[in-house]
DNA sequence: CCGTATCCACCATGATACTG
DNA sequence: CAGTATCATGGTGGATACGG
């Protein structure tokens, strides 16, 4: 259990700033290769598996399943399994997740602006 | 020259995303190991190279290099060389990245509640 | 003091094939 | 449909030593 540790990525920022830098631990559950990817698409609604699949077609099933499987341990999806042939399996945002909504705006437009300096 | 490439790391992101999920740019120049705690650091005003080695005790001086190449290259930092024997450097955040200071506080606070809520 | 150069290990990701 | 298993790889960062 637990193949997928914690993040091994930014785990010295934790260390070195400790509460001084208490939003590396926002950026590092964000910062999964596929993480905002999931996200944005997940704002909308719930969705399937396969469905996620299909909105990001460069994801493996392999990645799709590790990162879902990541955010979950994370509290930020829920999934839901449906006992059903064939098996249906939905992923949902959790509350805190949503929560990031305007956060994210507010870095996509510092993003745009930053951007359009260089 | 630029043995950092465009961090390959997210780069899917962007392309699977494109409009959709432009936050991915903000999130990708700010997911390096290290720039979080190198900007916390600078929020404070521009610091020397050893200064900021001695306020992040783990990070090797290679890396410390790379990083700061790193986010001068992407507009985050500026760095300023004074021609003196012994050299001194001093490296700044950007407006850009000072303006990140309020969108930071706000993901700290979703930080500690999420934390919280697990 | 402020870096570069070199070597190396590991882990995250990709590709492919298989399954309940 | 929604995954797992397995193998391969290369990028990222650590350690160490050296240089202007």
């Amino acid at each position: 259990m637990s193949k997928i540790k914690e993040n091994s990525t930014h785990q010295a920022n934790k260390n070195s700033l400790g509460e001084i830098c208490a939003e590396v631990y926002a950026i590092n559950l964000l910062s999964g290769q596929w993480t905002l990817a999931i996200c944005c698409h997940l704002f909308e609604g719930r969705l399937r598996f396969g469905e996620l699949k299909k909105r990001i077609p460069q994801i493996t099933e392999r990645m799709l399943t590790l990162q879902l499987r990541k955010m979950e341990e994370d509290g930020l999806v829920t999934r839901t399994v449906y006992p059903e042939v064939p098996p249906r399996v939905e992923y949902e945002l959790t509350e805190s997740t949503h929560e990031l909504k305007p956060i994210f705006q507010q870095l996509q437009a510092w993003g745009d602006r930053h951007k359009a300096r260089l």
